[in-house]
DNA sequence: TTTTACTTTCAAAAAGTTTTGAAAATATTA
DNA sequence: TAATATTTTCAAAACTTTTTGAAAGTAAAA
């Protein structure tokens, strides 16, 4: 076949599954769903359930339920191979859509619901005790600061990397 | 003292707490760091350890752990009032601040390592197998990204509140 | 229809994380 | 110095999350 030192390019590949797999779990992924999420990455073919099994060393509920989180996520996507019955996975692996796509999901899982507490409360009656009027102050102060978010990351999903891309070197430079 | 319809804010004060909580969480930051770090960003004055556990209803231990965290992060500082034995806390108001602190040590902990994961693996002889040239691409696209990201959050940590939210605007003008 | 291949589910186990509380350490006052 | 106030530590307990694996479900082939 290929020759190739075959430690090395396992190795490698075992080092960056690892650390994505840590980069992840302190983003809140679980560290099996981001350790997928490498290894389709770093796929040149979409694998099979009993390939990410066999490769990462998980169970089968394991995987499936991981790789479907995945697929919730916008992040991977199934196939079927004429003739095959199994199903194969892969990743996206632009990291711009990645992080886009990342980004959509917490929006709504995360951004969405804070607002809407600041937004209730802001609607509370208060009062003029120092608690009552730090209490609009940082509120407002945080609301105003969030919403400015929101509105770059609807801006940037809606963009395309080259887009970005220029933006940043532009303030970079 | 003041005539506030105290029923509503405490309310007020214990959903945000407790929201900010669930957000903390998400973002793999446990919930009794955030619960507190939300309440020193409310308190108009300083809070003993005392304080805290009372209005969170906390240990002392987790308080005192928490407390620490939240001071090793730069979010929270220890003030000492004269004639009083007792350590006063209070935190960084300013979101700006909050998450220039924030990103600054995420950067630390978390770029830093995987851009050293990065650096060695592309040292490696990965042979010219599909596995082996897909890996390269993916982890070279990986690290120019991220080099971005990471020039820019420096940029940001250097810069005030007014140049970004300046940028913010422009872009989504 | 039955068999076989494959996927999904979910209760229980394992692993990981957070919290407690009491004891030890430290600092301040008398 | 001893007594008191305060902070820190850390082993054990409580809680949360993740993982397993076997059973149930589904779909394709024989």
């Amino acid at each position: 076949m290929y020759k190739t030192k075959t430690v090395d390019l396992q190795e490698a590949k075992y080092k960056f599954i690892q650390e994505w797999g840590v980069l992840g779990s302190s983003w809140g992924i679980n560290r099996a769903m981001a350790q997928i999420h490498a290894l389709l990455m770093l796929a040149p073919e979409s694998k099979t359930t009993d390939e990410v099994m066999e490769e990462l060393k998980i169970s089968r509920g394991n995987a499936n339920m991981n790789i479907r989180a995945l697929i919730d996520w916008g992040l991977v996507f199934k196939e079927y191979k004429p003739g095959e019955r199994k199903e194969y996975f892969y990743a996206e692996k632009d990291l711009w859509n990645v992080m886009k796509q990342i980004a959509k999901e917490r929006r709504k899982r995360e951004i969405v619901p804070i607002r809407d507490v600041l937004a209730e409360v802001s609607e509370a009656e208060l009062g003029n005790s120092p608690e009552g009027k730090e209490f609009k102050k940082v509120t407002k102060d945080i609301d105003s600061i969030i919403s400015k978010f929101d509105g770059f990351i609807d801006l940037a999903a809606k963009s395309d990397q080259n887009w970005f891309l220029k933006v940043l070197s532009k303030l970079v430079k």
